[in-house]
DNA sequence: GGCCAGGACACCA
DNA sequence: TGGTGTCATGGC
């Protein structure tokens, strides 16, 4: 079920091959940027980092809170994602050193537990972190994916994250390069038509909806 | 002018 | 444990 959706979505929109972004520290940053925030945005706020150069931990952590902030403005809640940059770049000095390759090495737990004792790092920007910039096989849960699953009746829309999160990894075989384009698949097609108010005429999963899915439940694409 | 966008956290009942 | 307010800009 899980699998004839993901082709469904990749049929329609194509590959998305994300995160954009050319180092890991750049998808880092774009993940806490685009909290809460069109990727817009946050790009806009990214280039303007990446422009002056500033895209690494060091520079990040050198620069006060205030010229952060106007640096990041454009992505909005700019003094709240100020801290947040920073605090995650300390991390990154205080775990590693700043090695990410270092960093990379971990295991899942270590690195999950690492990135969600930051504050402002929640499951999703540690689990974007994991998967996007450091290639970890774990599944991202934000409100699209919430939205289209319970739409569908797979899932209860007020689920938990973790609740998501299993539904996803028990039934996808643990795959990054798979879970971060069904993961941006979500997305796409969430931005697209399944908005609050949804644009059911324009979605390509209609049918799957009108059909139901309860034969489909839970069933393993791999 | 209002709604929405690739969240997280503090506070309260 | 779950609901609500706050943080904020930019596009439509």
């Amino acid at each position: 079920m899980l699998l004839s959706i993901f082709n469904r979505l990749i049929e329609h929109y194509g590959p998305q091959n994300w995160w954009p972004g050319d180092t890991v520290i750049e998808i880092m940053v774009g993940a806490v940027l685009t909290q809460a925030t069109s990727w817009k945005n946050a790009e806009s706020a990214v280039e303007t980092l990446k422009t002056n150069n500033l895209l690494s931990p060091k520079s990040i952590r050198n620069l006060d809170q205030n010229t952060l902030g106007n640096l990041i403005y454009s992505s909005g809640y700019y003094n709240v994602k100020a801290k947040r940059l920073k605090a995650l770049m300390n991390y990154i000095y205080d775990q590693f050193n700043d090695d990410i390759e270092t960093m990379s090495s971990c295991d899942i737990e270590t690195l999950r537990n690492g990135l969600l004792s930051i504050h402002g790092i929640g499951e999703e920007t540690a689990d974007d972190i994991l998967l996007y910039a450091l290639e970890k096989p774990v599944f991202v849960i934000d409100s699209y994916t919430k939205r289209i699953f319970s739409r569908l009746g797979l899932t209860p829309l007020h689920g938990s994250y973790k609740l998501y999160s299993d539904f996803f990894t028990k039934n996808v075989c643990l795959n990054s390069k798979l879970y971060g384009e069904y993961h941006a698949l979500l997305v796409i097609h969430g931005s697209a038509t399944c908005k609050p108010i949804p644009k059911c005429k324009e979605c390509c999963l209609l049918d799957v909806c009108k059909t139901g899915v309860e034969n489909m439940k839970f069933s393993s694409i791999c």
